[in-house]
RNA sequence: GCGGGGGUCGCCCAGCCUGGUCAACGGCGCGAGGCUUAGGACCUCGUCCCUCAGGGGUUCGUGGGUUCGAAUCCCACCCCCCGCACCA
């Protein structure tokens, strides 16, 4: 850190200059972000989505408002607990990823094995980096999840969701690991990921007294089952199922009981056992032998299937395989199966009657052990699930499409109590800690009720009123607020607080961080020590948070003082609602939305969120950041490598909207120079004015200025960082270049108050810099207590934009020519339209505009011999806008703005320009060109 | 599959809502010149094709359409990215 950077640090903190509280009448800005999960420090993608907001807020700041920008920290979970554990038990992994990507001592991640402890290095480690960035935010209210007061906040949220109804029990299928005695989330596995439970049907086929039960995901395929498979080497088992006499795969026993089956098992035996026997199905009353098929799993469901031969590649394959000799069976189970032929049982538009042997002929599949057999399976089923339609070989179900002949032949199964259910998981699913995942039923769990229609509506309410950042991501909002169902938010491991009433759960980590927003008017008074965990009491939240009660009398049984209590509700009122949440695009789908869902359930509507910001996801040179990848920058190393503001520079500048931002070195390192060279370029520029009359050119500056001051001011509101810091750092700076450029002496007074301008609308990208900058030009005061620049300091003068522009326009134009004419030239004359060409073309313009007859100017002028198309092209070309002030400021001189900037013309063309007004007598025009001239568009002669 | 966002002149990207001032902003890269002992930085010009008077031609994923006029509006299609839940 360089010692400017430490100075200007002291003083901020020194003059307490983000440290926001109550004043009454006085308006104000509250902004937020979704607190970092201390798991790691805080990286570029952080700071990415913080830095809208750090920009916003000191935006804000000049713009007069008293801005509140809090910050605490997530620890809240499983995922410290998980790395905590994995390094006591010696992953090397975890261990390398905290030394060589976290560049953590060695001294310090032995002390990792400590869950607290690893959170609290890294929250040390960030909240430093973050101080050193500038950020201007009140530290006075940092907190961490696990803060026992923070603990008080949650369960009073959760008891208040309780009595509202908004946290029910229910009963669902999760992805169970046996070891961990925990749900499996997509990102806790080692393999499966993407996999959820499905539901499998149960198929009971009678067997003497038993039911063989055969799973399946196709029940309207049983008119065309042909015959059971079981694996011949698998383990089977007789036993009693919800007081049913079963026949199921013995690993099935255990799934079915955490399926809340009641199981008894009775007999165990191999599966050959059952070969050559027969079973009966439901619906059609068959009676199907019963195969060896060794492609059967019988871990998974229950070991059991029955056999589609016509639709199923793995079942023609696995019959072929018995009837052409590939499997060595007895000789009964031979004849049985050479019987067998396939039965078709739905017609597929582009298949022939078996369609399953399509297939395997295309992918030209050898047998049942065929790595191809899958695609094929997965091809075909996805055909006949669109386009087959039932014939008449099934029965009660022909004519129907395959969604509704499923629907039909559960029903019907049902009916004769032919059908169960079971949820399986249709790939392997491992856990992280190796164990192999299965389904279970888990009872009680407690879920928030987001599929509540009432509570849908409420949080669509916050939707509709919000600001959007951009307006795109409304859309986002209202696909997520109906998608959305029940969410379980306990779980049984990881760090939290207890469910007040349950304390067997922990409250979920997203669940958890909902409302938080409204702790900052609290964790205040917790950290200067005004209040405790132990007051804060749900009378108290609820008198602070709700306006509930009488003060006093619940100070004193809180053994608190009213006065604090009156504090912290003024707090309350004063900051909430939250003005402006800003985060990343993934949270929509989650933590943005309960953030909603939760301010609907538990505030009045005053208190609802007004604003909500969303940015890209950021990508390193390109590509995706990943930790194991490599490809990853932290905040600390990019505000060491860059400094600062140059940092922060680099940030604003990445991108705008939802766009995906792309950090780049080489970016970054432009806006290092652009900083670093920022100051000496004003120092060199001030050098070199003087003092003297404002000319047009002044005016000029002055003019355009105001234009950036109102682009600017625009793209901070709508938080487009990247178009304000361009329009502040490139765009003003072009501006003053080509002002140095155009001046002949630049003039001091001018340069100063665009300076002092200047100064101020750098200062919430590049603080540090711009507190000195502003210390350089003799400002009084911190440039973070300033005023945002008004555009009506810098007034327009239309005339000398003109100026400019036609300027610009006759250069362009001019080179054209030079560089198209070959041969020797001396000099370029320019001929400014004379008095009566400029009369005749604003005649002919406003004549058009007012849908006028033209025929009667056209005669007016005539003896100018100029075409009326010329005239109506020009004006085209002109443009609308243009136009319109054209005609506004008849008075302006066009003679006298190029013929004040002939010099210049000289000098950027690198031949001598002579300006001359058409129609006066001395003027040299050897090639009788000066009749062309017309208004902003002089005629030209190179001679 | 469902939902969202995109495809622009070598690369990154602006413009699209509110059609014409768009051969299309800005940055990078590249070329020329200036400055400099030199390099870097900085400044200027150029960077789709053609053009000896400010002009012309062909472009904004593909194919249609609306319009006097489309990168911008409509339709269809192709391709890319992101999210899809018991988890931060």
């Amino acid at each position: 850190m360089s010692a400017r950077e430490k100075y200007w640090l002291k003083v901020w903190d020194e003059k307490h200059a983000f440290e926001p509280d109550p004043v009454a009448g006085k308006k104000k800005v509250f902004v937020t972000f979704p607190f970092p999960y201390m798991n790691a420090a805080v990286h570029v993608g952080t700071a990415f989505t913080a830095s809208h907001l750090e920009f916003y807020s000191r935006f804000k700041r000049l713009q007069g408002f008293n801005v509140l920008f809090p910050w605490a920290w997530h620890w809240t979970g499983q995922p410290i607990v998980g790395m905590s554990k994995r390094l006591r038990e010696g992953d090397p992994v975890v261990r390398r990823t905290f030394i060589e990507l976290d560049h953590v001592p060695e001294k310090e991640v032995a002390k990792f094995v400590e869950p607290e402890y690893l959170a609290s290095y890294y929250t040390k480690q960030s909240r430093q980096v973050m101080k050193e960035t500038g950020f201007s935010i009140d530290w006075r209210r940092e907190f961490r999840t696990i803060d026992p007061a923070f603990r008080k906040f949650v369960e009073w949220q959760y008891f208040h969701l309780r009595d509202l109804g908004y946290v029910v029990q229910g009963t669902h299928p999760v992805v169970w690991c046996p070891f961990d005695k925990s749900p499996t989330g997509d990102h806790d596995r080692m393999e499966g990921e993407g996999v959820s439970p499905a539901e499998f049907n149960l198929i009971k086929f009678h067997l003497g007294e038993f039911a063989l039960v055969a799973a399946t995901l196709r029940p309207e395929t049983i008119y065309g089952a042909t015959n059971v498979w079981v694996n011949p080497d698998a383990d089977y088992t007789e036993a009693r199922v919800d007081g049913e006499l079963w026949v199921v795969s013995s690993t099935s026993l255990s799934r079915l009981s955490e399926q809340k089956h009641d199981v008894v098992p009775v007999r165990e035996f191999k599966g050959s056992e059952l070969l050559g026997r027969y079973a009966i199905a439901p619906l059609t009353g068959k009676s199907l032998p019963i195969l060896p098929g060794k492609f059967v799993d019988p871990s998974l469901a229950t070991g059991v299937v029955y056999s589609v031969p016509a639709h199923a590649p793995y079942d023609l394959m696995a019959l072929r395989d018995i009837q052409e000799g590939r499997v060595q069976v007895g000789r009964q189970v031979k004849e049985i199966a050479d019987e067998i032929a396939p039965v078709p049982i739905l017609t597929l538009p582009g298949y022939s009657k078996v369609p399953a042997d399509d297939v395997v002929r295309k992918l030209n599949i050898k047998d049942s052990m065929d790595p191809n057999l899958e695609a094929a399976t997965q091809g075909l089923y996805s055909a006949e699930f669109h386009k087959g339609v039932l014939t008449q070989a099934s029965g009660p179900l022909a004519g129907l499409t395959v969604a509704e002949a499923k629907d039909k032949s559960l029903v019907l199964m049902a009916k004769t109590e032919r059908l169960s259910k079971m949820f399986e998981l249709p790939e392997k699913v491992v856990c992280r800690c190796g164990t192999r995942c299965y389904v279970k039923i888990l009872e009680n769990q407690w879920f928030l009720n987001y599929s509540n229609p009432e509570w849908k509506a409420k949080a669509r309410l916050i939707i509709d009123r919000a600001a959007m950042f951009p307006e795109e991501a409304r859309q986002m909002f209202y696909s997520t607020i109906e998608w959305l169902n029940d969410w379980p938010c306990a779980r049984r491991s990881g760090m939290g607080t207890r469910l007040p009433w349950d304390k067997d759960w922990l409250v979920e980590t997203l669940s958890d961080s909902t409302i938080y927003m409204a702790y900052y008017c609290i964790s205040k008074f917790v950290n200067m020590e005004k209040i405790g965990p132990d007051n804060l009491t749900s009378d108290v939240l609820d008198y602070v948070l709700l306006g509930k009660g009488n003060p006093a009398s619940i100070a004193k049984a809180a053994k608190t003082t009213e006065r604090v209590l009156r504090d912290l509700r003024t707090e309350f009122t004063y900051w909430y609602p939250v003005d402006l949440r800003n985060s990343g695009k993934d949270l929509i789908p989650n933590h943005l939305t309960f953030f909603a869902f939760h301010h609907a359930a538990l505030f009045p509507e005053k208190y609802w969120p007004l604003g909500f910001g969303i940015n890209g996801m950021i990508t390193i040179e390109g590509k995706r950041m990943s930790k194991t990848k490599g490809n990853f920058v932290s905040w600390e190393d990019a505000k060491k490598k860059y400094g600062a503001d140059a940092f922060r520079l680099a940030l604003a500048l990445t991108a705008d909207g939802m766009d995906d931002a792309d950090w780049r070195d080489r970016a970054a390192m432009d806006a290092k120079e652009k900083v670093e060279s920022l100051m000496p370029f004003v120092r060199k520029t001030l050098r070199s004015a003087s003092n003297r009359e404002e000319n047009e050119l002044d005016s000029w500056l002055i003019s355009t200025v105001n234009g950036r001051i109102v682009a600017a001011t625009a793209a901070m509101e709508e938080l487009r960082m990247r178009r304000a810091s361009a329009t502040i750092f490139l765009d003003i700076w072009n501006d003053l270049r080509h002002y140095l450029r155009r001046a002949e002496k630049p003039r001091r007074q001018t340069l100063t108050e665009v300076f002092s301008a200047w100064v101020r609308m750098i200062s919430p990208f590049t603080p540090f810099m711009a507190e000195d900058l502003n210390h350089e030009l003799g400002g009084k005061g911190l440039i973070c207590q300033a005023d945002w620049p008004s555009p009506r300091d810098f007034p327009v003068d239309e005339e000398a934009v003109l100026g400019e522009a036609v300027l610009g326009k006759v250069i362009e134009d001019a080179r054209n020519v030079l560089r198209v004419v070959k041969g020797k030239r001396s000099r370029l004359n320019v001929y400014v339209s004379s008095d009566s060409a400029r009369s005749y073309f604003f005649e002919m313009a406003s004549a058009k505009r007012k849908k006028e007859n033209v025929g009667a100017v056209v005669k007016k002028y005539a003896q100018l011999k100029i075409q009326p198309d010329r005239v109506f092209k020009l004006a085209f070309e002109i443009g609308d806008d243009r136009l319109t002030k054209l005609l506004a400021h008849r008075g302006f001189n066009e003679f006298k703005a190029l013929s004040g900037a002939s010099g210049f013309m000289s000098a950027e063309l690198g031949i001598p320009v002579v300006v001359q007004k058409a129609g006066s007598k001395t003027i040299n025009d050897p090639a009788n060109r000066a009749k062309d001239a017309l208004p902003t568009k002089p005629a030209f002669y190179l001679e």
